[in-house]
DNA sequence: TGAATTCCTACTAAATTTGTATTAATATAT
DNA sequence: ATATATTAATACAAATTTAGTAGGAATTCA
């Protein structure tokens, strides 16, 4: 049941994107040597958010990333969601065409139903803006 | 955020663990057969559940398993705990000392706290009964 | 043109999951 | 006693996923 690296790293991208978003352009460079995780990698998380629009790049020298909106309207569960894949603790939940045909009358699909309503609860409650807010007080130990 | 088959697989054992307790004890080979599962990956699973006493073992012909305690007296919750360790999404939330000293700070523990939070919720509020029940009208898939 | 940057594809090392295999120990039935 | 059924313990291994690395092509700006 956990969260891997790319969707924690996501989080503090984006969070590291909104707190820079004055500054125009912001390179994966700056937002890696900042955040200390590598390059590379990162730039395959980043490519999954511009993918679905949560980012928009500019390519070329004094290119970038810039959010496409305000930290306010991110949730840390689409952010999650698009790094991560779904969030559901089965596969067979993880699609969106609900309920794979064989689980319809299985036992335990409704735990697994209520775990996922309960995780996304919880993460589509908070905001981008809420982690920048909080992340200015206290900081991110990188760790989690 | 996924469920391994060790935590599922344990709940399969365990519901048929409870729907057989009138016939004494019951053999892994016997459960691996009814629910298709490979006997020897039963056999360490159910060694977790006998270290924490959710079941007792018989060695020997005749021997097996069985509940030590009522169908009503487990949640959903223990019994996942014990297969898959704890339901926490990032490891400094996982041990029973508290949280991690780097992480106090730490903008996202609140929120891997929160999840954490709302899943053994979910999985504490089920009992082995409930599964019974609902296994006896409705079956289980097997694949989730 | 040269430097900085994203974009794209492929590769790889490590960890975890999901089992198998083997053998020993133990209890029961005949 | 012996054969059989079973758990117990340990080691091994295949498959999958995670967490990156590496290299270069395309693009843009100064």
């Amino acid at each position: 049941m956990k969260i891997s690296t790319k969707g924690r790293y996501a989080l503090r991208l984006m969070t590291d994107l909104a707190i820079h978003k004055g500054d125009g352009c912001i390179s994966i460079k700056s937002v890696a040597t900042r955040q200390n995780i590598s390059e590379k990698y990162l730039e395959q998380i980043i490519k999954l958010l511009a993918k679905e629009n949560l980012v928009e790049s500019t390519r070329g020298a004094q290119g970038g990333y810039k959010l496409t909106r305000e930290p306010a309207e991110y949730t840390v569960g689409e952010i999650l969601r698009v790094t991560e894949g779904s969030l559901a603790p089965v596969s067979c939940l993880a699609t969106d065409e609900n309920t794979c045909e064989n689980c319809m009358d299985c036992v335990t699909l409704e735990i697994w139903q209520c775990i996922l309503d309960a995780v996304n609860n919880v993460v589509d409650s908070i905001t981008l803006q809420y982690l920048v807010d909080k992340q200015k007080e206290k900081g991110n130990c990188g760790c989690c």
